[in-house]
DNA sequence: TAATTAAAATATAATGATTATCATTTAATA
DNA sequence: TATTAAATGATAATCATTATATTTTAATTA
């Protein structure tokens, strides 16, 4: 899919030319720090300010576009929202990529165990990367 | 165990008071943030400065004496290091309990998709607790 | 038990990250 | 094309964390 106008004002957000480029950004990159978010922007947007790209992270976050990754020892990433799945950490090199574990036998099996009502299940496995082993 | 002491000394970590009270804190309130343990520790030291927290922390982590649980959507919280285990947040109080759920299966269960050595898993539970039901 | 010393505590300054403010610009709509 | 609410950019303000320098202390040893 290449239509991001379309994609951000489904989600009630103005497809401006700076969101389009963040848009693109994860989609290209998958994962993404804000700092490096900011340095990809500026090679399009020489004015832009990193002010911009907070408020955006932020409304993007609210309006479920996007969504932040906790990375354990590390700064956090943000990637587009997409279908339910983990994450796997590089301890070497910080790559962060997507790995689809499914976390629905965890749910089960934890609710035997207290009254605890689960809505969400989020998993990081920390380990080497194939390219750096 | 209520000898903190001997605990903090086989970290190699010398047993002052601020610290001891911090492995104190801990055991009795199981999670804490930053902020949360300088509250209490003001209590009984009335002249803490929060630098010695931040200090105390990053020497205590280093030291695997305790561990920072990155909380999606929150501050992250501190817990004394202990086995291998999950944690339980809810959403409505944003009170961090632990859970037991058996994650090597999940270790096994992904190591044949690719060649990403895996080292660490981490899993949070979100949702509500039983007290806010 | 007192003396020694490296490490820790405190106070505070400095830095870094994030948010707020405001004037200007622009995307969406009529 | 004109209108307007929202977004951008510049920058100040705030909040979180770390660094620095001085004083104090836990651990060790004479």
């Amino acid at each position: 899919m290449e239509n991001y106008t379309e994609m951000l004002r489904s989600h009630n957000l103005k497809a401006t030319p700076q969101r389009i480029e963040i848009t693109n950004a994860l989609m290209v990159h998958g994962h993404l720090t804000i700092e490096k978010l900011y340095e990809i922007l500026l090679k399009k947007f020489s004015s832009i300010s990193l002010a911009t790209i907070y408020k955006n992270i932020n409304i993007m976050i609210e309006s479920a576009f996007i969504q932040e990754v906790k990375v354990p020892r590390a700064k956090s990433v943000y990637e587009l929202t997409k279908e339910a799945h983990s994450h796997l950490v590089c301890e070497k090199c910080g790559n962060v990529e997507d790995t689809s574990v499914d976390l629905s036998s965890i749910k089960k099996l934890d609710l035997g165990e207290s009254a605890f009502k689960i809505n969400k299940a989020e998993l990081v496995l920390s380990g080497i990367c194939e390219d750096c082993q």
